[in-house]
DNA sequence: CTTGCTACTGGACGTTCGATCAATTAGGCT
DNA sequence: AGCCTAATTGATCGAACGTCCAGTAGCAAG
């Protein structure tokens, strides 16, 4: 499919030349056609733009999930597979960063793109959210999925994104460190305020 | 001061117009003077752009040092205003997250932007790192001020930008919580990766 | 008053942009 | 083979871009 092949063409260009990238010429330049195909294809500009950001955040989601479901392991193994395949090499390439900044500046201009980061971002949630109950399950705890998700999401997040910024800051393992200790907490019942209230499920 | 003019300019254009207010014209027009002018003061856009980073960087670091160093407040009363004036109203503005996403996006191909991200962002690690300290210290726990900065700021990043993003998934006050379970955490010492090893300073 | 220097103006130049559209090619259906 | 639709091209348009520079205005020193 031709679309198919637009939209991968728009994501490496915004990988090599950020928002500079987001240029019909440079698009139809690196997917080998004309500038007028774009146009024929996609409305304008933006629905491209649109398309190609839900087709890298859903294909981020599956990655991240098929790596961490992978094989029989306990829920607490899948939480950390999850947190290594955040910070894997493939994800931490800076070039990747570039794009979600290009994709994130237009969320708060196109509603179009706030539709697509509010749908991307609840399911990566739910997914968190899951996971990190089922864990609480198996620790006789009891934990809030809604507040935990986003708490866990803002903290591989925020990491991620200064790895990208600066890579010499500190190690990936690092990262995974501390997210792995943030999980330990919240499983131990240090964060209380992330779990359900009353008491706890095995006393 | 001109240069000083023309900064708080770009910053407005920043705000305003996303990536699409770098523009020399923009600004030019934002700050009420021609086009020309900003050549003469500053020699490229470039060099513009950077000083102006550096200048949005360090004003939001001592106004959130202003904040939580006011008073005589213990140090545990410190970190929580840190953190309440990292969401408040005027820092949780999503237009301003619109100008640090034109930053960061210019950090990975401008040297002279990477300087700055990598000067400020160990300014307000040690600033934070230290101010985990000193709570620890009264809580009888010794932190490890590195790791335990890289954690809070990187939780601090997250949950701003998630909020900035779509500000109707979760609210600022359970952001707060979040970062206050966690500094909790920390105190209590449920993240022992995160502490010096040994023994507690008070047994 | 003249000289010299800095702040400042605004137009010119060459690029690049997004969108449009008439013209051309390709492919399946009858 | 003939035809119709869809895919594709590439030129063209006006607008906006960054930089450059010749020129004006203001002012302090001689």
């Amino acid at each position: 499919m031709r679309r198919r092949a637009l939209i991968d063409a728009t994501l490496r260009s915004l990988e090599r030349h950020g928002r500079d990238g987001a240029s019909i010429r440079r698009i139809s330049a690196i997917a080998g056609v004309s500038s007028g195909l774009i146009s024929h294809h996609f409305r304008n500009k933006a629905k491209l733009i649109a398309a190609a950001y839900e087709s890298l955040a859903i294909e981020l989601q599956e990655t991240l999930y098929r790596d961490s479901g992978a094989g029989d392991r306990s829920p607490r193994e899948r939480v950390s597979a999850f947190i290594r395949a955040s910070f894997a090499p493939s994800i931490l390439e800076p070039r990747i960063l570039n794009v979600w900044l290009v994709f994130w500046s237009m969320v708060m201009r196109a509603p179009a793109m706030r539709a697509v980061h509010d749908r991307t971002y609840r399911r990566y949630r739910s997914i968190l959210g899951k996971l990190l109950q089922s864990v609480g399950r198996t620790r006789g705890v009891r934990v809030r999925a809604r507040p935990a998700a986003i708490a866990l999401s803002a903290l591989l997040d925020g990491l991620w994104i200064e790895l990208c910024l600066s890579p010499g800051t500190f190690r990936p393992t690092e990262a995974v460190m501390l997210c792995e200790s943030w999980v330990d907490a919240l499983c131990g019942g240090a964060l209380p305020q992330l779990l359900q209230p009353g008491r706890r499920r095995s006393p």
